[in-house]
DNA sequence: AGAAAAACCATATAAACTTTATGGTTTTTC
DNA sequence: GAAAAACCATAAAGTTTATATGGTTTTTCT
């Protein structure tokens, strides 16, 4: 980011406080060597809009994402992910910064994979003097993650087993109460097969012989779930 | 780490003016509500001695481990990753952090995996600041990364590939020059299953046709080594 | 430039692992 | 205490991975 003046943020929460607490706390600060400008936007659509519309004109610097958002409209559902994965298509050179209320490992790990954003905030460590230093890292050496979000992610490295996704859809399954016997529906292999891979998934957790409620527990322990 | 008044430090380098740096800096800063006694050590047996020794009487809360340690004597050497999972055995209670030279990828995440420290800081990014933010968070609030460490992780964390154990070998040798043919020496595969898996790794990377030199800038790019 | 080494590739066979069908036992659930 | 679901075991089929072998291409060194 070489020697701009303005700083373009485009910030997007269907709680409209929330990014105008943001866009109050970050306007008035002065940082060393610029200031921001701050857009926002409440809904997937109308972020969608500022973004391609941002292309032909002023480019934004730093998107600050929230993953809830409310569906405006039928269709899909939306989320801030999916505005993630657009905001690196259209504007690659743009930093990506997540504002969640979620620091579950599930959510965090699918959008460090398919977003990998520079910054992730779990909402309740914002703060003023965090958000300051969140633009600054984010600028000048992503990422930034907070505390929360680092914890989670550290569960992840520290594992050494390595699932396969229908292994991954199969603790997902039993994480939300999908019989067994119902999997078949959802992941395509036979009954006996999914038996054995959770069987082989407890032994690797080393809780033998143990039920899935001891399983889903284990998973949820080791970051999966 | 409840009401102690005072922290016991044990750092573990053998160049004496780091650990006597360390010593310097936080024994000298008020921290609020503690303050720390350092205790030193210049080689894996040194170090393993005053672990063991602490155990019966004054209990380290806290240990800096850099990870390259001259090997004192013959026999296997041990590294300061070595030296973090004997602390981890043996004082589970713990914090350790590892102080390193290497921010290369295949090192934090093996350190990230076999030991799953309390932080990991880049010597080029220690300073006083961030020396007593790194004892604060590890007591209060763990894990402390440095930035350089962090971009390891993410790398890590964005990847979406999953390599086994010998894939990682085989990449690891690449990476220091191990010649292909000399491998099964290393690994217990024969040469031809190497060969396959290389070429599974670059079709896997997107590099299909393409030498060994890209095969390992692709591997380093994506966070391997 | 040319010889030697290493890397690379292809095929066939062997070995290891996974999936599946089937039929049974144990545990949960209501 | 009956029905449902979970759990287990075995054998056969299918799939993947490893290996042996022998060849071609590329790299390296002089």
């Amino acid at each position: 980011m070489e020697d701009i003046q303005t700083i373009r943020v485009l910030a997007v929460d269907d709680h409209e406080m929330t990014t105008l607490g943001y866009k109050f706390i970050l306007e008035d600060y002065s940082f060393n060597g610029y200031r921001i400008h701050m857009d926002t936007a409440k809904s997937f659509e109308e972020a969608e809009t500022k973004i391609r519309q941002s292309v032909t004109g002023l480019p934004y610097h730093i998107f600050l994402l929230d993953i809830q958002l409310s569906s405006g409209r039928e269709g899909p559902v939306k989320s801030g992910e999916d505005l993630g994965i657009l905001a690196r298509e259209i504007c690659p050179d743009a930093r990506v910064v997540f504002m969640s209320s979620f620091s579950d490992n599930y959510r965090i790990n699918s959008i460090m994979q398919s977003v990998d954003p520079d910054g992730y905030m779990v909402k309740t460590e914002i703060d003023e003097e965090s958000l300051r230093a969140m633009v600054e890292t984010v600028l000048h050496n992503p990422p930034y993650y907070t505390q929360k979000a680092l914890m989670a992610i550290r569960k992840k490295m520290a594992n050494r087993i390595e699932l396969d996704d229908n292994d991954k859809r199969i603790l997902y399954h039993l994480s939300i109460g999908t019989k067994t016997k119902d999997m078949v529906n959802h992941i395509s292999l036979s009954l006996p097969s999914i038996e054995n891979r959770k069987r082989h998934i407890k032994s690797l957790f080393g809780i033998e012989k143990q039920n899935d409620q001891a399983l889903i527990s284990e998973a949820r322990n080791r970051g999966f779930i």
